[in-house]
DNA sequence: TTGTATGCGTTATCAT
DNA sequence: ATGATAACGCATACAA
């Protein structure tokens, strides 16, 4: 074993050191550091560092030699210092209600690649669902934000009620009236796609599974109008089982008689069609032969069952490019936006 | 449709509002603002809302006049300045190398909700699966961070070189004489256990699956070395293909021998035998019954697929606590940690 | 062309 | 018991 090496576990915890004290006070470069070192002042080489220099005829040796000295030391400005001034901080909270649904991790990571690669900084706020209320994001308030984006679905208009000073936007179902730019899947358009699909696949019945809350119960809805349109047979089951695979598993699993099967089972995420397909795997009910199922979110996982799932896509980089487009272009009018949610066709149905 | 309603797709975007101009400026509540209202001093609510009031003789009654007042008006400190002025900005720089791994966006989110439980901000930095340099990172080196943690492992050491004002955590292998506070999976005390466990089962001939990277086939040695302790037979199997579910699905479709397969199929990550186990299905091979299957991190779907995984589970809560106890500890002494990593023995093995 | 002075919100060190 | 003042790092209006 390293000598250097020891162990984590419980309560234990026994290391051996090989820098007892390390220096993390090592004074951060300034741009008073940077002035006094060329024996100018300050306000010359912030102007020449944040580019203001150029502009009023400072002679290009000097600017080259504050940047290359503010380069050789490593100067990074100071985010604090800037954001105090007024400065845009180019840094933006991003609210997630539940973190442990893939649907989310992913969007998050996505969105954090993006804003990152715009020079903006991402502060991370994240729930294993449960609701959120304004006291919660109250640390947010304490940074000086640029905006501030939220994912998720939430009615109560709560969580951000206290957010006043900095733009929000939602991706989700939110209050119809709330304070924010809205992003959300278009529904309908999504149930009238799969409608056709299974018209043209010769379903007839279709069982609707979802999770018993309201935006899951709008998204059946949808479907159930569009199903109903094209003369299917629609019943709809739905329940407050947690986790979603858990809810999906146990209904195929249960609730599912193997003599009176519908077509297929329409499920309002993924993570509840990937549980019923572990269901009916371990009952040998065939899909999509015997059954088919579908989802929505077109989680990483999907493509990954056996059979794959066939879902709906959510396009966050168009969702994700639209926010960015209206940050860098001030443009904070409230208002709700849908987006469209491709039919990802894949085994399963 | 909804009157505010309409839609993103691609170019085209359509947007009604309801509301023209929304006031962002609204001025922020500041101390300033709470004294002018009081007319007491700046530096008196400063006392109060700081805590250093109570010890210093300031009347209960000021006080709590104080207090109401900034409660009412939803009063919140300013980080930047408190960060500007010298003191913690309890917010640290979490960097993921991958975060479309499952394994970390858990990680992340846990990490992220025990920070902010304890009053801690998180900023994320991540990436999708590449190289990370020093200048991936400058970002975080503009804000005034407590710490920063990495998530992955990396030999190089190279990412936070310019990073010296602040502490880093490493959670996964680095180079062993890197400037930072290291914590890794104890592979040696795993490869014992599974050892343990597979020679209980009855098995004999040991496949190992794993990805052509340094810190995968220092995985992999410690169990080559704890099997062949054991007396079992051991090949190993480097597969460079990406992501990890697609090499452990091609390898248990187009590589394994069907008349002469091993006892168990051993990968170092759960993903790259999650996709075996697909693999498997397709094929028809059943699992346990004829060949076993194991993996390491214990994602999420490790217990959703058929049949759930046996795995390592990372004791993510152990290690987060650690490090914030450091934290709190102000003991950023350098060195390296091993945590255990429990066998979770499911179906599949 | 460059330097001086001021202020952002907060805390800390003085006074009073 | 409380108020004035300086300082953190930076940007900028104003001087020179």
């Amino acid at each position: 074993m390293h000598p250097r090496t020891s162990w984590v576990d419980r309560a234990s915890s026994l290391l051996l050191f090989s820098n007892p004290k390390p220096e993390f006070q090592e004074m951060r470069i300034t741009q008073k550091a940077i002035a006094e070192e060329l024996g100018v002042s300050i306000s010359l080489v912030s102007r020449v560092l944040s580019g203001t220099a150029a502009g009023i005829g400072v002679p290009e040796e000097t600017i080259h030699a504050v940047q290359s000295l503010a380069k050789r030391l490593g100067y990074v400005p100071n985010r604090a210092a800037q954001a105090l001034k007024g400065k845009s901080s180019r840094t933006v909270g991003v609210v997630v209600y539940d973190f442990k649904d893939p649907f989310f991790s992913d969007f998050v990571g996505h969105l954090q690649e993006r804003l990152h690669s715009q020079g903006y900084s991402t502060i991370l706020v994240g729930f294993s669902d449960r609701q959120i209320d304004n006291r919660d994001l109250s640390p947010l308030r304490q940074h000086l934000l640029d905006a501030v984006i939220i994912l998720g679905s939430d009615r109560s208009g709560d969580a951000h009620r206290d957010i006043r000073s900095t733009p929000v936007f939602r991706i989700g179902h939110g209050d119809p009236d709330e304070s924010c730019i809205g992003y959300s899947p278009d529904e309908d358009q999504a149930a009238e796609d799969l409608g056709d699909y299974l018209v043209s696949k010769g379903v007839r019945e279709v069982q609707l599974l979802r999770y018993a809350m309201w935006n899951h119960e709008k998204r059946a809805s949808a479907m159930r109008r569009a199903f109903e349109a094209r003369s299917l047979q629609v019943s709809e089951h739905a329940s407050s089982v947690k986790p979603y695979f858990e809810l999906g598993r146990a209904y195929a699993l249960r609730s599912l008689d193997e003599n009176h099967l519908p077509d297929v089972l329409v499920c309002t995420a993924d993570q509840i069609a990937l549980g019923a397909l572990r269901g009916l795997l371990e009952r040998g009910i065939e899909v999509p032969k015997r059954l088919k199922v579908t989802g929505f979110d077109d989680i990483q996982f999907a493509r990954c069952f056996f059979p794959s799932l066939t879902t709906f896509s959510q396009p966050m980089p168009n969702v994700i490019d639209a926010i960015i487009q209206r940050m860098n272009d001030q443009d904070f009018r409230h208002g709700s936006q849908k987006f469209r949610c491709p039919l990802i066709v894949r085994e399963s149905c």
